[in-house]
DNA sequence: AACGCGACCTGCGAGC
DNA sequence: TGCTCGCAGGTCGCGT
């Protein structure tokens, strides 16, 4: 399910519930949503049990808890000025269907529920962090933190620090990070010899933009998804992107209304879902610009990377000639 | 470097 | 009713 958007309303929520608080058990329903965690499931558990969360960061769609005080961790952790300086880190990916719930022991396992964390007693907050995943392409798992490459944040958090978990340090930084380098983007995006919407979603180049929101922003910039990144001039890179951002953040605006209950949740994606989307899952209907514009426009889907291309074949055309 | 494909999974709706 | 098929918002790793 999440892209971006939901994800971020996932930290946004959990941080508020779980920072400051002391993981106490941990529960392995289904070693499956661990198995990226090399030591296995027993080493995965044992190594969070009695640490405490210092904050949860997010860069594209990778979500990261450091972690103090677990055995895992380096010793010497500790840097001048008391400052915790954190080395490990709790690392979840909600893949196609993940979802992070924190729950009430009384309230009874979700279907797919497959890893409890038991959090320590906090006025008025529930006890438990559930993650729970349908199609199990998410998962849990422990990663180092290291330095980042250019020092900066390692993505969003409540309190930045210039560290990144190691598992996602091959991405990177997304459009809603104060440290994306549109200039960086340009240049690689021109150096690239492939397509504009592969390299959209090319976590590597830029983070955090899956296929609803590429397609979202291909047809706001009114660009084809096939358009050759290496003919894109800097104002059409700097719409896409911009088409991107804009998206991204509409979209975590509405995910944001729903999630004062008392859960977390990646299902804030819905609301946007059915009202909001001009190109995802349009299909045969018409564009809404050309309607807007007295134009015929009708969307058409594409099959593009082994998955569905939504554009408008009147504002988004392909090239005559091959040329652009 | 780029790409295509399979793998990893469950579940839903459409069509027969 | 039950079967198969196609489809689903992601990522990784392999072969070419």
């Amino acid at each position: 399910m999440p892209e971006l958007p939901e994800v971020e309303v996932v930290r946004r929520g959990l941080v508020s519930w779980v920072r400051g608080r002391t993981i106490t058990a941990v529960e392995v329903v289904d070693p499956r949503s661990v198995r990226r965690h090399a030591l296995g499931p027993e080493d995965f558990a044992g190594n969070l049990e009695g640490a405490r969360v210092l904050d949860v960061v997010r860069r594209g769609k990778f979500l990261w808890l450091p972690l103090a005080d677990t055995p895992a961790a380096e010793p010497g952790a500790r840097a001048a000025g008391g400052t915790i300086q954190p080395s490990v880190a709790l690392m979840a990916h909600l893949g196609m269907s993940g979802q992070l719930l924190m729950q009430d022991s009384s309230v009874a396992d979700e279907k797919h529920l497959k890893v409890r964390l038991l959090l320590s007693p906090a006025d008025g907050m529930p006890e438990q962090l559930r993650f729970v995943d349908q199609r199990i392409f998410g998962g849990l798992f422990l990663t180092s933190l290291i330095p980042t490459a250019d020092g900066a944040p390692g993505g969003l958090a409540e309190t930045p620090l210039p560290l990144i978990a190691e598992e996602a340090a091959h991405i990177a930084r997304d459009p809603l990070d104060p440290y994306f380098s549109f200039d960086e983007f340009y240049r690689r995006l021109r150096s690239r010899k492939t397509g504009l919407k592969r390299a959209l979603l090319d976590q590597g180049l830029v983070s955090g933009i899956g296929n609803i929101y590429a397609d979202e922003a291909l047809w706001k910039a009114r660009l084809h998804f096939a358009r050759p990144t290496d003919t894109l001039r800097r104002a059409e890179a700097a719409r896409v992107l911009d088409a991107a951002r804009e998206v991204m953040t509409e979209a975590l605006a509405a995910g944001g209304t729903s999630f004062d209950s008392l859960y977390v949740n990646v299902n804030g994606a819905s609301g946007y879902f059915d009202r909001s989307l001009n190109a995802y899952g349009r299909e045969g209907r018409e564009c809404k610009r050309c309607a807007a514009a007295g134009l015929a426009g009708v969307m058409r889907r594409d099959q593009f990377m082994n998955r569905s291309s939504y554009s408008c074949p009147v504002c988004q055309p392909r090239p005559r000639n091959g040329r652009w």
